[in-house]
DNA sequence: ATGTCGTGAAGGTCACGA
């Protein structure tokens, strides 16, 4: 069968409730994970989800900040959430897919991964410091658990840009936090502790320019076109051999009342 | 080049995070 994963920080989910619906009809991931919701579990608008054929929908989400989700057409078995750094601050959620075919026993983990403020020293920014032990964390785990091992998809905001082709200006951002070589060196290290492969480099390698994620303060996005490729689709090795297709919806970010991040969606024949 | 968004608590705007 033909599996589509879709990830997406959505930069609250109940403003943005009918893009995603939008986004799905058009479409039609198998299953979309979502970053930033910034709402509790209870005000999730699952409603809105089932309706439009999605109804095994997992929540990990806080007042006001952060969060994350898994909205899918495909059953799911089992949950769980990560705590990271010592805060319930709702930035990991995993499910394992149920479905008949072979999604079957496929495990995928969303992460919001911290943005890390301004300034990129740990010394003088708490941000950046947690950013940085956030990470660390991530190594620990895919030594620990392998998480890898079998077939499994890593999602997520990484909020690390971390090729030289991520990003607009290689050597404008390298003082940027999001690609300096201290996070870029810490996410490879994530990346390599569990032998996770980047799925939509696989197909478009460098030196391809690819971004998710252009700001709201640019006077025109698309002119400028000053993005980062901050969000990622990662691959098991028993999985990587599966890969079919990927896709950055980049029209997403000229929608009305758009996220600052567009979908990034790749196709399995698993 | 400190630019624009979203949230929450307050209170008719601001602080904070991104």
């Amino acid at each position: 069968m033909r599996l589509t994963i879709a990830t997406w920080n959505i930069n609250s989910v109940r403003l943005r409730a009918g893009l995603v619906t939008q986004f799905l009809a058009d479409h039609g991931p198998d299953v979309l994970c979502l970053q930033e919701t910034k709402c509790q579990d209870d005000h999730f608008p699952t409603a809105a989800f089932r309706k439009a054929g999605y109804e095994h929908i997992a929540v990990h989400g806080q007042k006001g900040y952060h969060g994350v989700a898994v909205v899918s057409r495909i059953p799911i078995e089992a949950r769980e959430a990560h705590r990271y750094c010592d805060k319930d601050d709702a930035r990991h959620i995993a499910v394992t897919l149920a479905g008949g075919g072979g999604a079957k026993g496929i495990t995928l983990h969303n992460f919001y991964v911290p943005a890390g403020g301004d300034v990129p020293d740990p010394a003088v920014n708490v941000k950046f410091e947690h950013k940085l032990a956030f990470l660390d964390e991530m190594t620990r785990w895919g030594m620990r658990d392998k998480p890898a091992a079998g077939r499994s998809v890593l999602v997520g905001d990484l909020n690390i840009a971390p090729l030289e082709n991520d990003v607009w200006s290689h050597k404008q951002m390298l003082d940027v936090v999001s690609h300096t070589p201290l996070e870029c060196k810490l996410l490879g290290q994530v990346q390599e502790a569990a032998g996770w492969v980047d799925a939509v480099r696989t197909l478009r390698p460098e030196p391809e320019r690819l971004y998710t994620w252009w700001s709201y303060r640019a006077q025109d996005w698309q002119k400028a076109d000053r993005g980062r490729r901050l969000d990622h689709v990662w691959l098991s090795p028993g999985l990587s051999g599966s890969l079919a297709g990927t896709e950055i919806v980049r029209h997403a970010r000229s929608w009305e009342r758009p996220s600052d991040h567009v979908p990034v969606m790749i196709t399995l024949d698993v």
